[in-house]
DNA sequence: CGTGTTTGACCTGCGC
DNA sequence: GCGCAGGTCAAACACG
């Protein structure tokens, strides 16, 4: 069992264990946040193409092996990252999850009212992404959209990322 | 001065 | 081919 090395090193101080079965996924190792998420109970999924599957009534985490269906599109070697997308309760659009991220974008998109916020790990040769967005139709809820993993340590200190964790609330989609 | 944000322009994929 | 929408670039700017 992998733990949040990728998304959160270190939050294994924290007394949220992934305890969920989350097999390998393309040998990645791609269970590390979702299983935090179920544990809140926070609406994850993994989203290879743009839809956001809501629902996370303990049956999430099947059909992840078809991400590498990769389009067959005049041999386009485009393989795109898996993306994993969870959407929190909170008043803040930024969650600091201890890594350093830089904005280099900010785009209004589909009828929401809200910017999409584009961020970039900081870190050098880590090009993790992550994309944060407010929901129009609550906007209590932020939805992050991290692409890519961690491959180096976390840069700050994570007792701010608990208290993060303790404000975020346990958001189970409704429909 | 180093680091991060803002913001308009540019690029690209996709549907019609 | 064209237009639209999403994603990225990069120069200017702000701030500690």
């Amino acid at each position: 069992m992998e733990n949040f090395e990728g998304f959160f090193p270190g939050s294994s101080s924290l007394n949220l264990t992934n305890s969920h079965g989350y097999g390998e996924v393309q040998g990645e190792r791609d269970n590390g946040i979702l299983g935090l998420m179920a544990e809140m109970g926070v609406s994850a999924v993994k989203k290879n193409d743009l839809c956001i599957n809501k629902g996370f009534g303990g049956t999430t985490g099947e059909s992840e092996e078809k991400i590498d269906k990769e389009k067959k599109k005049g041999g386009n070697k485009k393989m795109r990252k898996p993306r994993y997308a969870f959407q929190t309760r909170s008043q803040v659009d930024i969650l600091d999850d201890g890594y350093r991220w830089r904005k280099y974008g900010q785009k209004a998109v589909n009828n929401n009212k809200f910017p999409r916020s584009y961020y970039r790990c900081t870190h050098q040769g880590c090009n993790v992404k992550k994309q944060v967005q407010r929901l129009t139709t609550d906007e209590g809820i932020v939805e992050t959209t991290y692409e890519g993993m961690h491959s180096h340590p976390i840069q700050k200190t994570n007792d701010n990322f608990e208290h993060i964790l303790s404000q975020m609330q346990i958001y189970t989609s409704s429909f």
